[in-house]
DNA sequence: TAGGCCATCTGGTCCT
DNA sequence: AGGACCAGATGGCCTA
C-alpha cells in the first residue's frame, strides 16, 4: 500500500505558497488585498477540501466493490479504474448475452406483450450501430470479455 | 527515466 | 446559500 501523503489542514499548510496559492491544483492570482485570505475564506475552502475527499474515498470504495464483483485474472494486480470499467461494460454485454441465449430472447418465467429485455438489447445494438460502432453479435460478447480479461492480465 | 496511475487541491457550475 | 459535482493542475509513487 502507497503511504498516503498528509491530509487536510497539515497537507494544505505545507503546500500553501507565501501567497496562499496552492502548489498543487489550478493557479489564480493571489489575494488582493495585503495578508493573503481572510482566515474564513480559509476555513470554507478546508471543508470544502474536505468534502471533495469524502466524496473521492466514496467514489473508490465504489469502484473496489465494483472490482470485487467482476472476474478477471489479475489477482496479483489490482485493476486500475479504467480497465475497471471496461471489463464491467463488457461483463454486463456478455451476461446480457447469455441470459438471451438461455431465454430465447424471453425472460424466464415473464408472461406480456414482450421480452422488454430483449428489445432493449435490440434498441441498444441499433444505438450503437447508428453511431459507426462494431459491436460483435451477442454471441460474440462472452468470447470478447474472456479475451479482453486475458489481454489486461498480459499488460496490455 | 519516461509514462501510467492516483490523490489532492482548487475554482467554476449545477442542484436542492 | 451551501453542498455536490466536475474537470484542470500538480506532484508522488511505481514499473518497464
Amino acid at each position: 500500500m502507497r503511504p498516503k501523503p498528509q491530509r487536510s489542514q497539515d497537507l494544505l499548510f505545507n503546500r500553501l505558497g507565501h501567497s496562499g496559492q496552492a502548489l498543487g491544483g489550478r493557479r489564480r492570482p493571489g489575494p488582493s488585498g495585503p495578508g493573503g485570505r481572510r482566515e474564513s475564506s480559509v476555513q470554507r475552502r478546508l471543508e470544502s477540501n474536505e468534502r471533495e475527499r469524502q466524496r473521492m474515498h466514496k467514489l473508490n470504495n465504489a469502484f473496489q466493490a465494483l472490482r470485487e464483483v467482476i472476474p478477471h485474472v489479475r489477482a496479483d494486480k489490482k485493476l486500475s479504474k479504467i480497465e475497471t470499467l471496461t471489463l464491467a461494460k463488457n461483463y454486463i454485454k456478455s451476461l446480457t448475452s447469455t441470459i438471451l441465449t438461455m431465454s430465447s430472447g424471453r425472460l424466464p418465467g415473464l408472461d406480456g406483450p414482450g421480452p422488454k429485455l430483449y428489445q432493449h438489447y435490440q434498441q441498444q445494438q441499433a444505438a450503437g450501430g447508428a453511431l459507426g460502432a462494431t459491436e460483435p453479435q451477442p454471441e460474440g460478447h462472452l468470447q470478447r470479455y474472456s479475451t479482453q480479461i486475458h489481454s489486461f492480465r498480459e499488460g496490455s
